[in-house]
DNA sequence: ATCCGGATCGCCT
DNA sequence: GGCGATCCGGATG
């Protein structure tokens, strides 16, 4: 695959087992063409949720309204909404109707920091503008309006970045869950600023 | 009809 | 490290 071009990741990346494709996510560029500007920023930390044999995947439930777009086809967004305030933004992985993805964790800023912190509603520090999911969503003004949209072509994308070197992947279990505690799920770039949790997580 | 808990965050102690 | 904010799908009666 062709890298640092600024065209949109095909449906074939998506199209993998979740975890090639999350590990795959590091280095991308996530983009959101707002009718303000444009904001874009790295990905530096992904979790896989793997399907319906993963217990802490949202398919592992079943089909329901609420998780239709993550039986999307490859390359579609999932977003929703959790604990009531926070949107949490995932890339759909594998053939339509599997129902796994990849959570975006968090962002290093590339552009747009000015319209991120404006939706944020804080003068924090660069790198903790998309640090964690929800926070990630604020800074770039994503909501349920772009759940089930396309992340190949539309508003917003992910774009071919710098692939990470196998020595800059650190990989740890995934946070926030009470199921499959353990599973080794949670992809991150070694020494970004950007990325979220304990200093034990990274 | 009601109740529960969640892939979170920031402020409090 | 603990807790409240605040919504919605799913389970239960």
């Amino acid at each position: 695959m062709a890298a640092g071009r600024a065209e949109a990741l095909p449906a074939a990346f998506y199209d993998r087992p979740t975890e090639v494709v999350a590990r795959d996510l590091l280095g991308m560029v996530l983009e959101h063409r707002t009718p303000r500007g444009v904001i874009r920023g790295r990905i530096v930390e992904v979790e896989a949720y793997l399907g319906p044999d993963d217990p802490a995947c949202h398919s592992a439930r079943g089909w329901s309204e609420r998780t239709r777009n993550l039986h999307g086809p490859p390359g579609t967004a999932y977003v929703y909404l959790i604990y009531g305030l926070h949107h949490c933004v995932n890339a759909v992985t594998r053939e339509r109707g599997h129902g796994s993805a990849v959570l975006l964790r968090a962002a290093e800023l590339l552009e747009g920091a000015a319209l991120a912190r404006a939706s944020r509603g804080v003068a924090g520090e660069l790198d903790a503008l998309a640090r964690g999911p929800g926070n990630l969503c604020r800074a770039f003004g994503i909501g349920r309006a772009l759940d089930g949209a396309s992340l190949r072509r539309g508003a917003l994308r992910i774009l071919y970045g710098s692939p990470v070197a196998e020595v800059e992947v650190a990989v740890t279990p995934r946070i926030g869950i009470s199921e499959a505690v353990e599973w080794p799920l949670r992809f991150l770039v070694r020494g970004s600023r950007a990325v979220s949790g304990p200093r034990a997580m990274r």
